[in-house]
DNA sequence: AATCCGGGGGT
DNA sequence: ACCCCAGGATT
């Protein structure tokens, strides 16, 4: 197999002149009902369907790329109103694609497109190349665009893979992991090109589109509705809402607390109230304090003994949504609190007996009573 | 193969 | 503030 091939999203060693093909349709269990779900409820009436011209394909491809299709429509009328071909858009200015696109985003796309119909108009005749390889070579065109184009445009035998048949084809066999990991995507392929029927490539496309985004939606998908229910694997396992995988969530920034963990004579623990709002909010918890330096400031402000005489117990890790936090806990025996301060509503000495009614964050807890554990072990 | 890039919209 | 969306380019 020659690199070449490997690489190829297509399935034939080479696109027919024509897409005529038997009227034999493919028996996959897959195409064939999604086809005839697509004569009934696909979407008929975008914008680039009509003409579905080379071109008008190419550039949905492009404003749909990361961007809906709602909000793509006012734009793709605009844009192929003031440049409708590809010698329009390869001869204008940078600043009137620009303007065409603004607010769009993704500008990039714009400029891509734009050096791209430069590109068409020196090498390719002033057309849009009917060739996988051909497309892929111009800039904004990867093998998801390219298939797309080629099928849509032409009902050439190319596969997509984006976001919407990644998550059809994720439930349908059941692919666990995240999609846009490489081991997966390749997977995903795999089933994508396995299929492709045999003629309607156009329809089959849109179909597939159609589908993951009006039934087979990330969030309550509509399976009753769905023509793949019967071969669907998430849907008989019960998994729909756990398949595809999530990305994984990128590594939570983390915070650092000092804790106090202060005992008096009597072995009570001092809790503190945390303030009203962020984290924990007004539960009670340990003197906390960011970093050693403001440790032992709250330790001078608050306590009667020797802030060096704490020892350092084992670090706790608790993880919140949006971040992770690493409690460094310190102790000490026997303190009492400084004259001035009294125990009042945010700040008081309890013993082990109150610790259950009082409203303390879990990880806390845990390690509160960790120590009373350990007073019975010594002294039982 | 992993990372980066990008911007509007919805929650 | 965070995640999603008809991915591609770069390293």
């Amino acid at each position: 197999m020659s690199p070449r091939t490997s690489r190829q999203a297509h399935v034939e060693a080479a696109a027919p002149a024509t897409p005529t093909t038997p009227a034999t349709p493919a028996a996959d269990a897959f195409a064939a009902p999604l086809l005839a779900w697509f004569d009934v409820h696909g979407r008929h009436d975008l914008p680039w369907q009509h003409p579905r011209t080379p071109y008008r394909v190419w550039l949905s491809e492009i404003m749909l790329q990361q961007t809906q299709v709602r909000v793509a429509i006012p734009y793709f009328e605009r844009f192929v109103a003031a440049l409708p071909t590809v010698a329009a858009l390869a001869a204008a200015p940078l600043d009137d694609v620009l303007g065409l696109w603004s607010g769009l985003g993704y500008y990039a796309r714009a400029r891509n497109l734009h050096a791209a119909a430069r590109t068409c108009a020196e090498a390719h005749g002033g057309e849009l190349p009917r060739d996988f390889d051909a497309l892929v070579a111009l800039p904004g065109i990867g093998r998801s665009t390219a298939g797309a184009i080629l099928a849509q445009a032409w009902g050439d035998r190319f596969a997509i893979l984006d976001g919407n048949v990644k998550r059809v084809l994720a439930r349908y066999h059941g692919i666990d992991g995240w999609p846009g990991q490489p081991a997966v995507e390749k997977r995903l392929w795999g089933f994508a090109q396995a299929h492709l029927p045999r003629a309607r490539l156009a329809d089959y496309t849109q179909a597939q589109m159609d589908l993951g985004a009006t039934l087979c939606t990330r969030h309550a998908p509509a399976c009753t509705a769905c023509p793949l229910r019967p071969g669907c694997v998430a849907y008989a396992q019960g998994r729909t809402g756990e398949l595809p995988t999530p990305k994984p969530g990128k590594a939570l920034p983390t915070r650092e607390a000092t804790l106090l963990l202060l005992r008096d004579a009597e072995g009570r623990v001092l809790l503190q109230r945390r303030p009203p709002a962020g984290v924990w909010a007004q539960l009670w918890s340990l003197p906390e304090a960011d970093g050693e330096a403001a440790a032992r400031a709250w330790f001078g402000d608050h306590i009667d003994g020797d802030y060096a005489h704490g020892e350092a117990l084992d670090s706790i890790a608790h993880v919140f949504s949006h971040y992770r936090f690493n409690m460094h806990p310190r102790r000490w025996r026997a303190v009492a609190t400084a004259a001035a301060v009294r125990d009042n509503d945010d700040l008081r000495w309890v013993p082990r007996d109150a610790l259950a009614g009082l409203g303390i964050p879990a990880p806390v807890r845990t390690l509160v009573e960790a120590q009373f554990e350990q007073d019975q072990e010594k002294q039982p």
